[in-house]
DNA sequence: TCAAAAGTGTTCGCTATACACCCATGG
DNA sequence: CCATGGGTGTATAGCGAACACTTTTGA
């Protein structure tokens, strides 16, 4: 039997954080996952997790975790959720702390560790271990709230981009169609994006390539601004 | 020394939940705070919260410390943050799983807890123990954003109320004036309120009273409706 | 040369806003 | 009878949805 040398007067249970990465490969939004060496659920996947450090914030924790995976140093991320049924885990009492994160898949490395990671499409993931799935389907749902109001989809597409990539993420998430000549000129009304000029003649010149302005936002934001998608 | 009985092999924080309960008096949003009885921070107003038990989950926890505080067996509560800074509390490692309550003022009891329950008008608050300032401006600040798109307005007024009323309150949280007769029409328009008859003629026929119908906001929302404030 | 995609313009209908008016209530 | 607040009507502006057209690109 393993050593029990941290003791407490009541009963603690343990704590975890787990991260759902998503990411956007241009046409579909998509997760990362991990298939799990040991049990329980051995052979499952799983979202990437761990146990919280005693000395670290769980934002702290899941960017480690985000790190270990993907080898980012910083991503967009978000608590969205506690997960506290007490029987979520069969070993022992763990309440996990979960986080969504928004990557750019170009950036993302293969992770350190040795655990086999994959990238699944939203309606293509397996059964995943413990209550995984509903974790998953939360954080799907969080995420949807959010970039309605919020400008967090641009964290999913690459620094620049065209107003087609970013018309087809929306439409991705939120599992609707624009017209695309009004989103076209939405955005181009809007403000936010600033239009990258670029002198290179061996680069055609349409289509745009555009940046998010995160100042301009704040700005307009506090001028009683609401963003919507 | 106490008895340190519970072990595990490697460090596990205590988990708390806090609640923050909302309610309305026609005018100002209250919150209902807890002058606390012992150290650390004694005679500090705090938040309702308490350790979390092995059997129940988050909810369960909130729930319980909502009707030890309130008397009120049910209410609307959201889970909408959990707080980990690791030296938030200065005995030992604690997180907290925060919720929000909102309650009919009318319905409350006093708690069974020989503690000191007030309500404070939310611009009147006192300097609050532990992290509960940023606890509840955070809280405030969530709450916020989910009237606007959500009807958990009704959830603070009556069952009944008159428009005037449910103007008041959205007035009172968003911090914004409508016009009262646009108000009035967008409410009527809305299909989301039932008038209520009223026969007894020592009641005065007007203002007329209304009631918030779940089911056929649920139906609209199917739709594609979204409600917004 | 030609199809597909990118960028621009115009119209129309809905809804939020602003504001006028009349009725009910209670002193 | 009168002041206050509750309920109803109407005009206008602005924005989003629908759709036509021109230009650029790349095969």
């Amino acid at each position: 039997m393993e050593e029990q040398k941290y003791c407490y007067a009541y009963p603690h249970p343990a704590v975890t954080t787990d991260c759902v990465i998503f990411g956007f490969d241009g046409t579909k939004l998509k997760v990362l996952l991990i298939e799990r060496g040991i049990d329980p659920y051995k052979g499952k996947w799983a979202l990437p997790g761990g146990f919280l450090r005693m000395d670290e914030s769980a934002e702290q924790g899941a960017l480690r975790e985000l790190k270990e995976e993907t080898g980012l140093e910083t991503a967009y991320i978000k608590q969205f959720h506690t997960f506290t049924e007490p029987k979520r885990d069969p070993r022992e009492r763990v309440i996990t702390i979960a986080y969504y994160a928004l990557v750019r898949l170009q950036d993302v490395q293969g992770g350190d560790d040795a655990a086999r990671a994959e990238w699944f499409a939203l309606d293509d993931v397996p059964a995943l271990a413990f209550d995984h799935d509903q974790i998953l389907r939360i954080a799907t749902r969080e995420l949807r709230q959010q970039i309605h109001f919020e400008p967090v989809g641009f964290e999913l597409l690459p620094k620049q981009f065209t107003i087609r990539e970013l018309q087809s993420l929306y439409e991705a998430v939120l599992d609707v169609k624009f017209d695309r000549r009004n989103f076209y000129k939405k955005m181009q009304h809007l403000e936010l994006l600033t239009q990258v000029v670029n002198d290179d003649p061996n680069v055609p010149k349409q289509p745009f390539f555009f940046e998010f302005n995160p100042k301009k936002y704040e700005e307009l934001k506090h001028k009683g601004f609401r963003l919507e998608f």
